[in-house]
DNA sequence: CATGAATGAGTCTTCATTCAT
DNA sequence: CATGAATGAAGACTCATTCAT
């Protein structure tokens, strides 16, 4: 009985920071987030101030979870579409990646705004913070391109630079595509970039096997979001 | 006797905008828009606050001056790269064109940090006019390519993806080095991204070139320098 | 328990908006509109700025709802006394109306000042307001001349200027008997004012009657003080 | 010669402290002294701030100085219609006095709504002087009032309750003619307002003689126009 | 005399955060 | 747990006045 009650409570609280999570989300992605106060967010969710601090220490610790909370959900999906399923070919694998991406950001637009561009110049601590997560993201492609430029899979004069340009083009092109066109025609935009970026690295592919990953991968994700959904 | 004195009023607050243009930069550099206040770059550039207003009108407007002051020189030192000198192969045209960036941005670090961080989110009005900014240089690009690819001299399924991808992964990877590596080795770098774009138009070069390319377009730049520097 | 809370907050919301309007109006007459900072204001009401701005929209908006108040109060001081008991001579309606105001004014010095001296030059915003307030006031007694004169009650060659020269010996005397004399001998003053009006006007009086006339407008609000007071 | 160069140089004084007045007037009569800023009046009058603060002490001794001068001015006036020709009846003496207001007023519009506007609310240390020089010219009229009385020739019970109520209804209808009416039919305006007034103080009178004394004064003032003109 | 760039105290206003109820 | 009134530090901006040239 008192165990009840408490899961009751529990999800109650849950809930509560979900809706707070949510609504912040979206007027973060509206206005941004120094032209988003507190109140805005705790009005938007039909609670007080004074709850907003119970379930957060403050507007920056509110972002900072919003983004790790994000980070680790779009690493989750990236990861399952590289390594849920042995790729055969590098095409695939990285026709995987990129697709997966794409999906993400299509799926939390409103996050896709927090990650690229409000958590961009927000302030110097936080600065680290995301310059450590792009590091270690751009860190993690380069030791795949290392190795696969050892084995002859993809040919670059450096890993390094390969790894940020790979990440800088694919970011910047979700970006533009996310600001302009609808989130119409994923597959379309998908596969141009994933050829851009094949092409870019050397790997072997065919055009029909990447549109098939590219489906593939899609089809996956839909079929599993519950599982990757945290919130929204 | 009147005219001389007019004219060294005219120098001195030429001098003054300048000095207010440079300390804001680094301190925006240094600890973001938002962090600075209109106070801290006054008393760095030892004057008082009325006599910020005197030359801006307000915060944001002297960030939107640098900003599209920074924008111009930018684009005036990547349309020398490109046009002062007919470039005879594709790889000659990118590769100067690339490292002008670099060399650019290596000159005016603060400024790579407002240009390519801090105005990235700023404030909603602001949002459109650097979307503006971006899909004006996207769409110089895509023309560019759209055009060689008639000509078979880059292979690439869609000319704005390219373009899209092409700078976003130039802009990422500069970013990216100016926040590590403190500036050495451009030649290196610069080589790497150029190889990598190369390979991703599919456009014909040989290694050898691409660094002749480079080492002439650096050494043109340094001489030609003062033609540039609006400030600092 | 919620309906109490809320009860009792939304009663001291009230006592502190009150006890801001009280002291503004003070300081506004002390020392003038443009005179008195919010701060100055804060520090007399003991709040903090914060909660200045939680009351009022700014400054100016605290000006105008007073000005707004005190002539709405003004306004239903004077209605009553015109039309609450029907007068059964001319001269005992403007005997009314004329006691009535210098009975209002006596009793909310602070705001008369605020009505008659603060608002007047203010600024073009608040002049206009001023002016079509004005307007209104002479507009009524022009329209009641009118009448009158029609009735062979009253002898001036035009009731509009009869209306503002009218009001105008009212106030200007007002004013006067504010600034020196300390509100003492209202009855002599207002007697000798009254005298002047009806003569002005060429109505038919008996100085015994003007006397009572005042005496009795007088006792009537001071018994029912109450119903008028929203403040102070 | 040095005499001539000097009083060339006084001579050029004048005038741009003429000019400054002026401008001043202007600018303070169209948006408010608060509303004012030195600049407005410098630049309005093609002068440097350096300049102004040659001419006044501050922008306050500027408005001062202005109401000062407008006073006398508009004192001269009355006194010339009231002492230059010997009146031969109180009507023609008040009628006198009343039309070279409106005239004035008229002539000088800004400055009418220095002296009757602007100077009203200004700060406590102005409203002191505006104060006084209201006692005094209350305190002449009582004079005159209390004389006639002793005479019979008006009949009021207070003479300072009527010299108020005078000069108010004058100086209230005044404001009014100037704020609606575009100056137009200062005749019919000026007679209706002395009826009132010569009603008000049971002045005997007759109507063709009220309408001949406006028509005299403003014949006179209209050909001494340059005696009384100190500036615009 | 004239200039106008420079000054900086003074104001308004916002908003993240706290805490009594 | 929830509330929302209260706080006050912080920041943007203005403008009367000065003074070196």
């Amino acid at each position: 009985m008192v165990y009840k009650r408490s899961d009751r409570t529990e999800e109650r609280k849950d809930e509560k920071r979900k809706l707070i999570f949510e609504t912040a989300a979206q007027i973060f992605a509206e206005n941004g987030y120094h032209q988003t106060s507190v109140k805005d967010i705790t009005e938007k969710a039909g609670i007080s101030v004074g709850t907003f601090y119970l379930y957060f220490k403050n507007k920056e610790d509110l972002f900072e979870k919003l983004y790790d909370e994000t980070a680790q959900m779009s690493s989750d999906i990236s990861k399952y579409a590289i390594y849920e399923k042995k790729s055969e070919t590098v095409a695939e694998r990285f026709s995987r990646a990129v697709t997966a991406s794409f999906w993400t950001f299509q799926k939390y637009k409103d996050l896709a705004r927090i990650m690229l561009i409000e958590a961009v110049g927000l302030n110097p601590q936080f600065e680290k913070k995301y310059a450590e997560l792009m590091q270690r993201s751009y860190k993690e492609m380069e030791i795949v391109l290392t190795e696969l430029k050892k084995k002859g899979l993809v040919d670059i004069p450096d890993a390094k630079v390969a790894a940020v340009a790979f990440e800088g083009s694919c970011m910047t092109y979700i970006t533009y595509w996310l600001r302009t066109d609808d989130k119409s025609d994923l597959n379309a935009h998908a596969y141009s970039l994933i050829i851009f970026i094949l092409q870019a690295l050397k790997v072997n592919f065919k055009d029909e096997d990447v549109k098939r990953y590219i489906k593939d991968i899609l089809e996956e994700l839909e079929n599993k979001k519950d599982r990757f959904m945290k919130f929204r």
